[in-house]
DNA sequence: GTCTATATAGAGATAGAC
DNA sequence: GTCTATCTCTATATAGAC
């Protein structure tokens, strides 16, 4: 027997993850703009129309793709940093969190993707909500930076509100390079943490 | 007398360049998709099927501010070298630069940040067009990089392009921060260097 | 050069059949 | 749950008056 608006059904439960992915995918890949509904419908074998059984409107989806992009990474992050064991050294977790916060950006299904770098592009109510989402993730890695200042590995003097702010420009921008550019998880987390001389 | 097809009356060229002005701006503050004809037109205190007697189309428009985003960074940012003489330092050179660079992000009327930031935004032949533009701004900074690297500053391992990208996406991001993260471009050039041990 | 008016197209959203 | 059909709105772009 099911309650009052359950939509649990099966069938439901799995269409909706589908239509999720590839809007995902398609958000990451061309942004919020070019992204319309009738693709993500057509990518999930839909028509249009059908979009509205399962979300409220394109916001409602998008803002779903959202949040669900920075709960994955801060998930994989954490989970990652935490692997180490609680006597890992401030440089080890770092180039840790650096590396699985590539991982979700490149991998992951693309939802990191457009929930860390096409937010800009989405209407402002939107963007909001999102906000208030990633700053818990960013309060996460405010801890990380800190031990890592505590230890040395940042200049003393450094505002660590803008170094994470720097860090995760340079880490997002990855999405957005040219095709020649095109560097494995592997050597950009190398190539970051050479540049800032962590490890 | 004038020629066919000139269109370089005082007034014309006055317009012109307010509609570009106007047009900068808000690509800037809204992005591509959520910037209309119409709202350049009425910034530019103008309707909207007048912009038709100075430019072609919305793509035309955008990546004439675009194209002209990238050389304003680029004059402004060689100019800076420059004019620290012929022999100043590695570490003086690229400092400099990235003090200019930022310069141009966050003053020089919008144009950078439109044409350095929000390119994927726009339909993919604009794109391809402002990415030729942006490769010859890219290999200037490659020469310092490379200097850079040569004189001990930069990890001898590490790979140049992906350096150089990596360094545009920190600064290209800067833009895109919430209001409590805003500092001057003083603190953003003096965080960035620390956190790359230049200078 | 700029205006008004309008053609045209595309996208989000809704209604009702199945 | 999904489809088809349609409504509505908005934005680019055009035509012709001034």
């Amino acid at each position: 027997m099911r309650s009052r608006g359950d939509r649990a059904g099966r069938k439901s439960a799995a269409t909706r993850a589908r239509i999720l992915d590839q809007a995902a995918r398609l958000l990451s890949e061309r942004g919020y703009a070019q992204t319309t509904l009738g693709d993500i419908a057509a990518a999930a074998g839909l028509k249009a129309g059908s979009l509205y059984y399962h979300f409220e409107s394109k916001e409602d989806l998008v803002y779903e793709v959202f949040r669900l992009g920075v709960m994955r990474a801060f998930d994989h992050v954490s989970e990652a940093v935490a692997m180490l064991g609680e006597d890992a050294s401030p440089s080890a977790q770092l180039r840790a969190a650096i590396r699985a916060h590539i991982e979700s950006l490149h991998g992951q299904g693309y939802y990191a993707s457009a929930g860390l770098r096409i937010v800009d592009q989405a209407p402002p109510v939107i963007q909001h909500r999102q906000y208030a989402n990633q700053r818990r993730y960013g309060e996460y890695w405010d801890l990380l930076l800190g031990r890592a200042q505590a230890a040395g590995l940042i200049a003393p003097g450094a505002d660590l509100l803008t170094v994470r702010l720097l860090l995760f420009g340079m880490m997002n921008s990855t999405m957005e390079w040219p095709k020649p550019a095109c560097r494995s998880v592997d050597q950009l987390t190398g190539t970051i943490c050479r540049l800032l001389y962590i490890g």
